[in-house]
DNA sequence: TATGAATGAGATTTCATTCAT
DNA sequence: CATGAATGAAATCTCATTCAT
């Protein structure tokens, strides 16, 4: 039963090494697979191509972190009074996100810094689009609050983009999960400090 | 004279256009000769090789680029006597460097976002070194008249980085010019606020 | 009983899907034991190989036709007084063929149209051997009859090769049974029309 | 000047015998390229992928039958007043496309015989396609004059492919072109008596 | 200046088939 | 009765690069 999966995983195992080096195009398949002791064909038996053998690497992450960021940007419904986040909420998030992020680190580091030429190149702007909608949804909010002025798209963008970049930016350069913890609350805060008179234009 | 490297200006045209399109990894060395209405071995005559190529485009560029950088962040030498930078002078900065970047916008567009497997792929650290450093001289300058706090390298990295990518998801995001410059201004204001704060760590 | 054979059935019904689809070469045993809910290994136990898997198909077919074919021209054996066939000979053969051909409709267009690669390629060539045999005998007694003349091998191959094909033409254009009775009785009599002629040469 | 295309050439030799033997779909580019002493790359040099090689042994001769049929089925344009072919029709006509033929002999039968999963597996069919369109024309004039009459469509395919075949059938059987012409005109004439009749259905 | 030819290495993918269980 | 795993061979094609001319 543990020798099930076995050739599976020792595949998937140095499919990470593989793609780790030299990036989801140049990797070779047919390194991948002699390093496993397996034929080129075994992969096929397994998986669908070379994108389902980097999915089995990183769909999992990949799904988890959807699932925090949904759970965090979009169960507070409809119902939320007030665009005051406050310092908590934040922290509150990177003790959510940190630790799924960091028992994931190989496989994130890889689907975010290696999916270049895969089906998942462009993983960080949907993201980016997932946190842009929450965002977008406080500021029209306190735009409608403030005569003569509107959301500016560009801003609105350009302030997702940093704060999904805030947690790429980490686990690409700190690989202690205790350490980015500590990092990334004070981040959080630079970048939530003025960030809603950043969005607004005059109309 | 102006016939003498039509060729060679050609080349480097197609050359954009398929490395736009597919990226330098996958851009094919034959398809722009053919385009060109050259043979595959002419690339060889005018450049070393695809990467000669590819820096016939993105070279000066990156030199007029490094070159503004450089003045900006280097020419106040040693004598500033104060960390105290004020809108004034990122203003300034971001009126004489959006010039520069606009005036090679499909150069750098390719640079910052089709480069990769080229020799330029890590280009923008490059770049967030420049300004890492000095920002290192600013923040230790800083740290030694706040008893207690040394410089965070972690933070410091960060801000370095943030401040390039502004620039970078400007020109990817925006392509005219003056919009541009009206959206960095307020942009590096926004980072500017409080990044010292973040930068120094209790000792 | 009639689930003993469920899966065996169920592999032949989605292999005539597939052959007819892609034709036997390209036809892949993978995608119909998917199709049939089955994997690939099943295909082994019921058949001997690929080859053993289109047979199941057409074996029948095959063997009806062969004994039409066979009682129709071997049967009247060596009593026949006279070359000349009527056209009621045809009728009756058309009237005899035609229902078995229909019966096995899909099998038969999969026979003729995609056994390409299958070691029933040649197939038809048999089948045109078969007439040609009984060709040859009447063409001899006919020859005997008329001095100075011998049967042209030639003519004899392409007028056996004429009425196989014009079954094959008609099952794999007309997919009506009715109206193919009515097609084939006047091409069998524009056939015979002076063929004895066509087949005799000068010594 | 004459080594200028030897490698080519020795290509489409090579392609010819691997065709010949094995079928386009068998046949193996890696072989065609170490018989001829060169690597697999080669032929994507000279020809643009597998249906290119095979082209080049199969167009010039397609062109040139071709233009025999149109030639021939086609100039006489509209002024032709009588549907009454007589046999040095035939004759010319085949004394024009049998030298055609028989001066492309190894290239036909690989075309006709060798070319399924090419993209020509279908060139018997255009040129089936192409006659029929005049015999459509014969007919329906034909059919005009006779009142109740009107052509019918199966019959008039049928024909068109037995008139085809017999081309088709004799260059895969008959290598000698002298035999060739011999041989196929009385199979035209036994093909041209009764046609009409066959191809006219009541209303 | 550039061509045209060719290399050589490698890429992913597909497939029928086998066999222990 | 059928699975699931894996083989092993081959397939076409693509590419940057080289080099004699």
């Amino acid at each position: 039963m543990s020798e099930k999966y076995e050739n599976k995983e020792k595949l998937i195992e140095y499919a990470k090494t593989e793609f780790m080096e030299k990036g989801f195009e140049k990797a070779s398949l047919r390194k991948i697979c002699t390093d496993a002791g397996l034929t080129t064909g075994a992969v096929y038996f397994f998986f669908k191509d070379k994108n389902g053998l980097f999915g089995a690497i990183v769909d999992e992450p990949i799904k988890k972190i959807s699932e925090t960021l949904i759970g965090h940007f979009m169960n507070e419904g409809e119902d939320f009074r007030t665009y005051e986040h406050t310092e908590g909420d934040h922290d509150d998030f990177a003790e959510e996100l940190i630790p799924v992020m960091y028992s994931y680190y190989d496989e994130l580091v890889i689907l975010l810094t290696k999916s270049q030429g895969s089906k998942y190149e462009n993983i960080v702007d949907d993201f980016i689009d997932m946190i842009e909608q929450r965002y977008n949804q406080l500021a029209q909010m306190y735009a409608a609050s403030v005569p003569g002025k509107k959301v500016n798209k560009y801003m609105l963008h350009w302030i997702s983009h940093m704060n999904i970049n805030a947690f790429v930016h980490l686990i690409t350069h700190e690989s202690s999960e205790e350490k980015a913890i500590r990092l990334i609350k004070p981040i959080l805060n630079y970048l939530v400090e003025g960030w809603l008179d950043l969005i607004l234009t005059d109309e």
